[in-house]
DNA sequence: AATGAATGAGGTTTCATTCAT
DNA sequence: CATGAATGAAACCTCATTCAT
């Protein structure tokens, strides 16, 4: 994809930053488990090397970037959702999950990138500034959480929600980048033939601890969304 | 440290074999961040480079081989009593997790890093051992689980464990490498002051989830170890 | 600084000329160890990267300009008073030196960049241009040096200013950036307490040098200015 | 020139060294005015690139190191012929400063480039390390002169050759990097045929400029080495 | 068995300059 | 005239691994 225009006007800037994410974003998805270098995400994108320099400062900054488009599509519509006069029970907030955290093929090989970043590569100031973005969503799903489900005391929705996306995140490390196929535990590696004993995929397997994660903080699963 | 010149027998070679796990784990200890590269590994076991080589294949399968050593620290004691007959309850389990896994400050750190090395960093043969060993050790834990639980079904345990061992590494990759304040449950960030709701700690935490995630899967926690 | 929008009279364009030169001092003044980019100039300047490009052809030729603004504050005093009738000796040249090559603290360390530069990224027709006018001010002063010391025979004077300024520009850089402290004669390093035999400050070695270098040429400082 | 065994003797190392070092050498001198990539003196050595860098921790210390080596190719006669008990002439001293500065062609434009590098670009304690030889150097020499000259006082004979180097540097400079043909002596550009009032070449004007500063020093030539 | 010298791929970032607007 | 977005060359150094000794 070749851009020939200069992005001059500020939409026009918005929309080559996006350029730039949906290039890595294609790289990532050719390839979860390579790191792509700036050189080749600026082919990608048609761009030359220090144009992608223009748009982000560094390559990790690029790949939080993503991220965080990633974390929008996921809290976005849960939020929106949690805001609504709707009712919604926990097998509604599990089918968000899945559809934009599991079935996209990168979120979670991102997010497990990310978290290794942030501790090194990220300059302190702009980790703060997204750390400060998170937790504005963050807060804003666990009050919707708390109001939707009475049997959350206040705190504990914003806890319930750390500990699903730690748990999200530490049992997808173990299916390792492919998602699909069963790992060991705690190798994170293929079962092969001979070790066939826990059939399960990723989704059903993250599924069945969510839904014992949050019985054990809420309580049966039918009570969610009582008035 | 001063090694013996030459290692012909057997006996010598496992001796070896340690020093080179323990002069890593020391410098791990120093600098848990940072990854020591082969050089210093052999200075610190008093061994040249091209020795290390000989005892492993590869500086992933040495951080591996340290890994799995952590691993056994913790399941050794667990599937001991799990086997034997005095009754054990969830917080016996979870006692036996803080002391082995979430005391000791190199555990997590370096089981974060082995999920993101077995995916591209092991070959397949090694890694299949590995994961050999692993299970055996998984399904005996598990068994025991079973047999203190009754609660649970046949491949619950190893479920519970699976899940649990889940929970334990990704919330800690929440907290960073520091493990004692608060870090943002998304970007991994410490808590500024003007968002202190969930001034909680990593182990306080973790014991939290934890007792939610077996509350879901046995029942109330008071039921364990029930005959 | 704000720019009158655009220059279209001659005058407007020496203005802006000037105003550019006055924004690359101030910078260089800021931190003069370092080479400021095009860049910074043109945000100093309030004008665009593009702008400068307008006014000077390259980088290089741009600290070339400022230098010889430089070198004309300190020839257009001089030859004006060696043309006045007022007698002179070799104090008041090394006064006029001393106030502006020395203290100003940007004459020396960029004439010693711009040496470097001349070599090799100014072409061949600028070159000669700078040479040319810079020709003319260091014949009419080496012309005015003559009629005042007498000693000096045809050609001299104008020897004797070159061989000067090598020395002063060669001492220069021997005491490296700050000017202050002794360095190191051949390695430009500060001398550390352990040798202090040479505790002397620039400005007074090179008065001591510049002292010798003339009485060779001239004879004794007590017969300059004889009439 | 390929090099295929290994150095393992230190004999064998310093002759590497001395390798790496002939092989920037001859890059230099190829040509002056660039500053060949480490990758180019690699090759040029018939080495790796990282074998340089087991012989030298960065460029700049490399360009250091072989500079230091044409250092002690003046100064290592120049102290020898001082210290022994043939007198010795101004003039002895000007053609050892000919023969082993001036002359080879890499000398100054080296001197030169290491001036600017010192104070950025090597580590604090190289540096030092660097100026402790170059002051152990100066100052047997600048002794060594004294005993020759005894017109000079303590302290003097270093002073003397302090602004000898001065001048030598700074002169060149004026010359730019060809150092034959006659250069504006303010720009460094050479002078074009309708200005040719001072053709006179390097060496010959530093002699001169040389002579009228020891003259200046030390009194009439006739008098060096008088006991 | 042990050594450590040699290898060389690999990826980041800067910034002078150009040119479309 | 003025802008500033886009370019892309250029060069560094590290370190896991190999293999001659």
């Amino acid at each position: 994809m070749v851009i020939r225009q200069r992005a001059i006007q500020a939409h026009d800037k918005q929309e080559r930053h996006h350029a730039i994410l949906d290039a890595a974003e294609r790289l990532l998805l050719r390839a979860p488990e390579r790191v792509a270098n700036v050189s080749e995400v600026a082919d990608e994108a048609g761009l030359a090397k220090g144009t992608v320099y223009l748009y982000f400062p560094s390559k990790e900054e690029l790949l939080l970037a993503l991220h965080e488009r990633n974390i929008d599509g996921f809290f976005r519509p849960l939020i929106e959702r949690l805001e609504s006069q709707e009712p919604l029970t926990i097998d509604d907030v599990f089918a968000l999950t899945r559809e934009h955290m599991v079935v996209p093929p990168l979120f979670l090989p991102l997010a497990s990138r990310c978290f290794g970043m942030m501790a090194q590569a990220i300059p302190e100031d702009a980790a703060a500034a997204f750390h400060e973005r998170m937790m504005t969503r963050l807060m804003r799903a666990g009050a919707g959480l708390e109001r939707h489900f009475p049997q959350l005391k206040p705190g504990d929705g914003v806890t319930l929600l750390r500990h699903s996306y730690a748990l999200i995140i530490g049992l997808w490390q173990m299916y390792g980048a492919k998602g699909d196929a069963l790992h060991c535990p705690i190798s994170g590696l293929p079962v092969g033939e001979s070790v066939n004993a826990f059939d399960i995929a990723y989704p059903d397997d993250l599924q069945r601890a969510l839904t014992e994660l949050w019985q054990g903080a809420i309580g049966g699963r039918d009570q969610g969304g009582a008035r």
